[in-house]
DNA sequence: GTTAATAATGCACTTCTGTTGCATCCCTTT
DNA sequence: AAAGGGATGCAACAGAAGTGCATTATTAAC
C-alpha cells in the first residue's frame, strides 16, 4: 500500500501540507467537487493555492476534470492506473438533477462513436443526467 | 414553406425586429454560436436582450444549448421537428480542437447508455472532441 | 383613435468562476 | 549560512451569466 506522499513523490508533486489535506479531501469524497467545494472546505487557505494545487494534480494526472453541463468545473481522483488522458480509457460520468451531485461510473466506459467522413475523434465527454441512486430510492 | 413569423407565432412567441434578426443569424450560421458571438453580430443591441432573447429561444424549443467542454454555452437552432427535450431524440455535438467550431450532428444519434442499478437515466451528454471535416481536409 | 395593460428593450449593477502578477514565505541544496 | 526555486497569499482582472428597474414598443380594450 502505497501512501499519499510517495503518490504525489511518484508524479513529480512536492508533498506539503496543502497538498496533503486536498488531496484527502478529494479521497473522502464519493462525487466530483468544485473549486467552492474545496474553498469552503479550507476556509483558512487561499483560493488561488487551492486553485492552482488542483492544476497541479490535473497535469499530473492525479485528477480529473468533469464538464457535467452545470457550466462549473468539476474535479474527481483519478482510479489506480487511470489513464483519462487515452482515448479509450474513458469513463462516463452520472450528474443528479435532484441532488446536484455528480459521480464518476468508472466501470462503465464510453462506446465506440461513429462520427462523419472527414471528421477525427480524438476524445469524448459523456455526461448522463438524471436520478442518481442516493435520490431514486 | 413556413415564415419565420409563422414559426415564431406558433410558438407563442411575440415578432419583433430584433429577434427576426437574430433568427435569421442563426439560421445563416452553421455552427453552434456563443453569446459572444451574437454580441458582436449585433454591436448596436443591448446584451440583455440578446441574452433574454436566446433564453426565450431556448424555453421554446427553437434553439438548444450545448456544453462543449470550452466553458462557454453555445447554442444552435433546432432542427425540423427536433425534441431536444425528449431524450430519445438527442443527436450528438462535434467540437473541433482546432478551429473551436462546434457542429451539431443532428444525423447521428446518442446510443442507448448503461447506467448502474439504481440510477435513472433522463438525458444525455455527448461530445466528441477532435479535428472537424474543414480543419482535417 | 385614444388609453390602459402587457411585453420587450436598454442600462446599470452584481455575482461567480477562472486566471494572472507579484511579493513573500518556506524548503532544499550547495 | 546563503542562494535558488517552488509554494503560498494577496490583489486585481476578465469574462460569462444573471437581476432590478426605468423606458420604450406593442397589443388589447374602450
Ligand atoms: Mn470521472
Ligand atoms: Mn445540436
Ligand atoms: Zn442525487
Ligand atoms: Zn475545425
Amino acid at each position: 500500500m502505497e501512501t499519499i506522499e510517495q503518490l504525489l513523490e511518484s508524479k513529480d508533486i512536492r508533498v506539503t501540507a496543502m497538498r496533503l489535506l486536498i488531496y484527502k479531501f478529494l479521497a473522502e469524497k464519493e462525487v466530483a467537487v468544485t473549486l467552492s467545494d474545496i474553498e469552503n472546505a479550507f476556509e483558512k487557505a487561499d483560493r488561488t493555492t487551492l486553485y492552482r494545487t488542483i492544476k497541479t494534480f490535473e497535469e499530473k494526472d492525479i485528477v480529473h476534470q468533469i464538464d457535467d453541463g452545470t457550466g462549473i468545473t468539476k474535479y474527481a481522483l483519478c482510479e489506480q492506473g487511470c489513464s483519462c488522458n487515452i482515448k479509450t480509457d474513458l469513463h462516463l460520468h452520472f450528474h443528479c438533477t435532484n441532488c446536484g451531485e455528480t459521480v464518476c461510473l468508472t466501470d462503465h466506459k464510453i462506446p465506440q462513436i461513429k462520427v462523419p467522413e472527414g471528421f477525427i475523434s480524438e476524445n469524448v465527454n459523456l455526461v448522463v443526467k438524471g436520478i442518481c441512486d442516493k435520490c431514486s430510492g
